[in-house]
RNA sequence: GCCCUCAUCGUCUAGAGGCCUAGGACACGGGCUUUUCACGCCUGUAACUGGGGUUCGAAUCCCCAUGAGGGCACCA
């Protein structure tokens, strides 16, 4: 076989958003297909009417692109039939399993699932295994319920060779008759992706391990089918840093938390003030507290109204946090995947050309959130402005801080201020709100150097020496600014005074670029309404410090 | 419970019998730089799960134990 042959395939089912998982194991298949010039299939596994949904696919595609993940077949380039997605293949399978019963190599089977249920419970008080099988006594009778098509196994020892783990073996004794034709009529997962990945001509399957006891169900449908299987390697897992499974319960669980938290320290057990401030019937939050419901968006809306962050668990998740795609399919890769000569900072093109499955590892890998953090803020850092612009602009459709209201130029010089002292986009964006927006105070930073000695005569005098500023340039700014860092016994304790004043908190991009993108009004005005504000006042006032808003 | 898989710093990993007194990166600690915060620079702590073999020699090969994970659906 020649190596412009070979084609993978990602088969996500579209019953929720992408999840980073699935993004890693979407990027191996991409990274091995262009590694051989050969082909990467992008197909639709929603064969569970239940839960798959159009809008889940069409994020599911979104996600792929923003990850840069093109498919030469698949959706929308598939030649304009919706021959990618399993439910419109439908008339595709039926022969083959008219095939199978003919061949009797599949047969009909007629338990209710209640039935099976019983079945197993009582396999399991007798300490066995359940396994259906089409010799086992007790069958049910046709007519007596609903019919499923099942697959014969074979009664030996199935063995294969994994690219990744090597040899695995699976004993006769453990198969079990697969249901491969639901009684709904679609098939099962396991029958419509072996004709597909067969009929789409796949010849290599990379898919996480949780697959790996799949396999030899799917190496005996292509038996009885009298075809060649695909070449399997079988990707190890990525967990939580505390080694639990990554899932969207990650964020219902912190969100409640979260929830929790609140209402032990505002005293507010049953969520009406919440409710008020987000907008939602505090029933529905209880329930969700009382794990009534497990709604992800809902959970998204309730951190947002308590200014706390919930893990990112799927791909928008992260777009939403401000991570570049870049950065967080280079981290992705190096999940259980290592290019060698201590090599971490990728390019697409260079992981295409270094990757292999030889350098795939074998243990599961733990994602590491500071890791990526630090990896993203890196990627900024070694980006060009324009970049970052365009970074920003795919960021801001799906975000609404005000930093979206910012015109390119603004946005560059804002970008050459938080260059450095951002990891993400979503750091920008919260810490930049004060050149938009009237600043929040931060009590504690007014309080430490506003309300505090002589930090109002050092306003009073830092606005006398900015006043006849004209023009308001670098340049004039500039001698101003350092007669301000000189001020007072310690060097630099009045641009902290400033500071406060200007963007409302302790912390804030170098003074100088700040106050000349501010402009000259903003930064007077500012001044004079802290001076306003913050007046010394009598010690008793700052009696409920629970009040104190939080800056951020 | 049964079946399958895996096992190097807290984390991601390098290591394919001698190059290993185990390398890199994140995180963490210390220091320098500094108008805040960052960035940057220097530097420190930290690992071959345990036990048996094989071998002149084992992180690397074999076995057992232990631990971790996955799978046991008319879900994919």
């Amino acid at each position: 076989m020649g190596s412009d042959d070979i084609k993978t395939r990602f088969a996500p089912s579209p019953t929720g958003f992408l999840h980073v998982g699935g993004a890693r194991t979407a990027l191996f298949n991409w990274l091995f297909a262009r590694r051989h010039g050969g082909k990467f299939v992008l197909r639709i596994e929603d064969t569970d009417q239940v839960r798959s949904t159009t809008q889940s696919a069409a994020g599911i595609l979104q996600d792929m692109l923003w990850l840069g993940l093109n498919w030469d077949e698949g959706p929308v380039v598939g030649g304009g039939k919706n021959q990618y997605f399993q439910s419109m293949r439908l008339a595709i399978y039926q022969p083959y399993l008219e095939q199978l019963i003919r061949e009797d190599r599949a047969y009909e089977a007629f338990e209710t699932p209640q039935q099976l249920a019983a079945m197993r419970a009582e396999s399991e008080k007798r300490k066995t295994p359940f396994r259906y099988r089409r010799n086992m006594p007790g069958r049910a009778k046709k007519g007596e319920g609903p019919v499923v098509i099942r697959l014969e196994m074979p009664w030996e020892e199935i063995r294969f060779q994994d690219n990744i783990l090597g040899e695995i073996r699976v004993a006769g004794v453990e198969h079990d008759d697969i249901v491969i034709r639901k009684s709904d009529g679609f098939p099962t997962y396991h029958f419509a992706v072996v004709i597909d990945d067969h009929d789409m001509g796949i010849t290599h399957v990379l898919r996480a391990q949780e697959h790996l006891m799949n396999t030899p169900k799917h190496l005996a449908l292509y038996a009885a089918l009298n075809w060649r299987p695909p070449l399997y390697a079988h990707l190890p897992l990525v967990f939580n840093m505390d080694n639990s499974k990554m899932s969207k319960r990650d964020k219902t669980k912190a969100a409640r938390a979260a929830l929790q938290l609140y209402a032990r320290q505002r005293q507010d057990p049953t969520f009406a003030q919440l409710a008020v401030r987000c907008g939602l019937p505090a029933g529905v939050i209880a329930d969700f507290v009382a794990r009534k419901t497990e709604d992800s968006t809902l959970a998204g809306k309730l951190a947002e109204a308590l200014d706390v962050e919930l893990p990112e668990i799927d791909v928008q998740d992260f777009r939403h946090s401000g991570y570049l795609s870049d950065a967080l399919v280079n981290f992705i890769a190096l999940i259980g995947w290592s290019p060698g000569q201590n090599r971490e900072f990728l390019t697409r093109r260079e992981m295409i050309d270094l990757f292999s499955l030889e350098n795939i590892g074998k243990t599961s890998g733990r994602f590491d959130r500071k890791k990526l953090h630090w990896m993203n803020g890196e990627y900024i850092r070694r980006s060009r402005l324009q970049e970052l612009v365009a970074a920003v602009e795919s960021f801001s459709q799906v975000t609404d801080y005000p930093i979206k209201q910012a015109d390119e130029p603004t946005l560059r010089v804002l970008l050459a201020m938080y260059q450095e002292r951002m990891a993400t986009l979503a750091e920008m964006a919260r810490n930049s709100t004060f050149f938009f927006c009237t600043p929040r105070y931060d009590q504690a930073a007014v309080k430490k150097y506003i309300q505090t000695g002589d930090g109002q005569a050092i306003l009073e005098r830092i606005l006398e020496l900015l006043k006849p500023i004209t023009p308001w340039d670098k340049e004039l700014l500039s001698p101003v600014l350092e007669r301000i860092l000189a001020m007072g016994e310690k060097r630099g304790a009045a641009a902290q005074v400033l500071r406060v004043a200007v963007s409302g908190g302790a912390v804030s991009p170098p003074l100088l670029e700040m106050l000349a993108l501010l402009g000259r009004d903003t930064t007077l005005s500012r001044i004079q309404q802290a001076l306003g504000m913050f007046a010394p006042v009598e010690k008793t006032t700052d009696s409920q410090p629970w009040k104190r808003d939080k800056m951020e």
